[in-house]
DNA sequence: GTCTATACTTCGATAGAC
DNA sequence: GTCTATCGAAGTATAGAC
């Protein structure tokens, strides 16, 4: 339960974990670490957590529902892909240490969790190819490329961003996301 | 020096290593595994190498090397933007374990390593801007997104395919560098 | 150039008091 | 819900014989 103004404790490993994860690894990451950067012992971190893996799992998890909510929005007000590029780096460059996390560590994941996020990690992407497939029926995209190789180029323009993104740098995620979709849209050719 | 045939020990250490920094990841793959898949005990292994990082390092100069030769090559050959296509594909996707352990693992380094590592890298990084600003001038490119952002875009296509590349797919580099060419060249929008 | 043996360190996780 | 104390496992790297 969330305290005054503040957060629950669950919200506190959450964000520290991320933040953790990203800085240094999930495989390097240690649990005495965490504990310490929020001030209790490594013993009393397991009265919240199961074990590391789940904390890995529960970050995961809410990385994939909240871009997937931000996109899903955005999708159902504007049907342009445009909307895509808007939404998903909205929500993923100001949660950094969550979604990288989810993106560079969801590999160290085990059996049932690893499935379970994966799987979660598959629909998003069908959602996003599905907006494309649209976007192609209706005349807007072109059609010589398929909808999964179109998508491919969007996403990886999407994804690889989390891993040069400076927050303090020069560009909001709004520039950023006009300036991709300009790209992914028109090419980089000149005109003639 | 090379057996009648085969490779070195130094040779087979880099390639072992480089796969199994790619399977493990870098801070999970342990020097027992990799003595283990040589054939030699671990003890053996610290005749070859000085330790753990120091064969990380050696892989990420020798990726670095790799595709930096092959894109000069081709850079020299054909002027065009699409050469970096296909000479960047053909020489990461045939070596894929090199490049991405220096890809993804690089951060891993330390001190002196990683400035080295880290220079090799960006200097690539601006041979590929370089012909693309060169592209720019010679009115081939468009000039309205600069030569760092066009170049941002080209390099995210490139890189985020080592995250998803099945050698044993349907997709030779070849066609992969044609359809991403065509992608970054002419955009997803339909022609109107 | 490879072996055995091991020193040294650090980690994830648990037990049980408070 | 937090503490102290610790178990047991695993890792990197070294020493010295062969």
């Amino acid at each position: 339960m969330a305290q005054d103004g503040g957060l629950s404790t669950s919200e506190r490993i959450l964000a520290a974990g991320a933040q953790l994860f990203r800085e240094q690894t999930y495989a390097l990451a240690t649990t005495r670490e965490l504990s310490s950067r929020l001030g209790i012992t490594n013993g009393s971190l397991y009265y919240h957590v199961a074990n590391k893996e789940d904390l890995l799992y529960k970050i995961c998890v809410e990385s994939l529902a909240r871009v997937t909510s931000a996109v899903t929005a955005a999708v159902e007000a504007q049907t342009e892909p445009l909307a895509i590029f808007d939404a998903h780096l909205g929500s993923v460059l100001s949660d950094l240490d969550l979604h990288a996390t989810m993106l560079f560590e969801l590999r160290f994941l085990t059996g049932e969790r690893r499935d379970d996020v994966q799987s979660a990690r598959d629909r998003y992407q069908a959602l996003v190819t599905s907006v494309v497939a649209d976007a192609q029926q209706a005349g807007a995209l072109r059609t010589d490329l398929s909808d999964k190789h179109l998508t491919l180029g969007l996403l990886s323009l999407l994804n690889w961003v989390i891993s040069w993104y400076d927050p303090k740098g020069a560009m909001s995620p709004a520039t950023l996301a006009d300036m991709f979709w300009e790209l992914f849209a028109n090419g980089a050719l000149a005109q003639s």
